[in-house]
DNA sequence: GCGAATCTGTACTTTTCTGTCAAGATTACG
DNA sequence: CGTAATCTTGACAGAAAAGTACAGATTCGC
């Protein structure tokens, strides 16, 4: 159970972004810089987080990326979502809505149920955090630790 | 945010032989069988799961695997942990206990706080999960969906 | 002992993911 | 109008993950 680098990287990015208030914005090197990252993947990743309607881009000379909502109306399961795709969906049992009878025995059904219960735990913390709470973050949040998440390749973090 | 391959057809290998009930066993062809999975693929697996410490193997004409330790006493995120790693490492703020002063503000952890912060819902789920509890599942866990986690070339479940 | 059935361990191939590249389109400014 | 700065898009190459294959070691039963 991990997180993909587009969801680390991607999320960083638009937080970047958001730092800048509201109004705010910020070229693709100027985020390229900030995250130390080639220009060509915050390029990639900026582009996705705009198909999935969280920045807006301005092409030309004064172009660069802004926020497409207030901070605090961008949750960021949905960034995930877009960034990294859901654990599990959540339009479960639509027709299973019944006596679950006959695939209460599965073994399947075993691990799907963990799955599930995962993704709750997991929706229950991401569906109540917006970009404002990651950027006035040390509320609810802990202190950091030096650890590592994704691949070895990736630049370390500071 | 997924499950990673191993972790997913490892807990199932794992909870075939569990199903066995105490002191059942199984051979590796046994377990690729129920599961549909190359017995190479088996074997893999299965060896992953004794080197971690939950299952005993037995050569020979009449060997095979079994559960280490009774279901009951084998937690699902021990398995996991073996199977695939953990989301965050758990030692954290060893020696951040104080003031937080210079990191509060930077983005790196308002972003590790926010994985720190899923860790810690995951583990509350993970660390409650016996094999036992998967067995007779359906408790605590809801329905099923029937939409498939995993690379699309792994087989189809059921 | 010999052979069959089983697990063990390492190396290899394929697939998937990730990051890179190059050419194009758009806008602002002089 | 032309130049420079910016975003846009699709294709490409390297790296990591996943699954496969093979040769070996162990045990049981005859």
């Amino acid at each position: 159970m991990k997180f993909s680098a587009p969801e680390e990287y991607g999320l960083r990015c638009l937080l970047q972004i958001a730092r800048q208030g509201p109004g705010g914005s910020l070229t693709i090197p100027q985020v390229s810089q900030a995250e130390g990252i080639s220009q060509h993947h915050a390029a990639k990743l900026l582009r996705i987080l705009r198909t999935g309607g969280f920045l807006k881009s301005a092409r030309g000379q004064a172009g660069g990326y802004t926020l497409a909502r207030p901070a605090r109306e961008i949750v960021v399961a949905d960034v995930l979502d877009v960034l990294g795709g859901r654990l599990f969906n959540p339009d479960f049992c639509a027709r299973h809505a019944g006596p679950d009878a006959a695939c209460a025995q599965t073994t399947d059904c075993s691990i799907r149920s963990l799955w599930l219960a995962l993704q709750t735990a997991v929706d229950g913390v991401l569906n109540r955090t917006t970009l404002q709470d990651l950027l006035q973050n040390g509320r609810e949040m802990q202190s950091p630790s030096q650890q590592l998440v994704q691949p070895a390749h990736l630049r370390p973090v500071s």
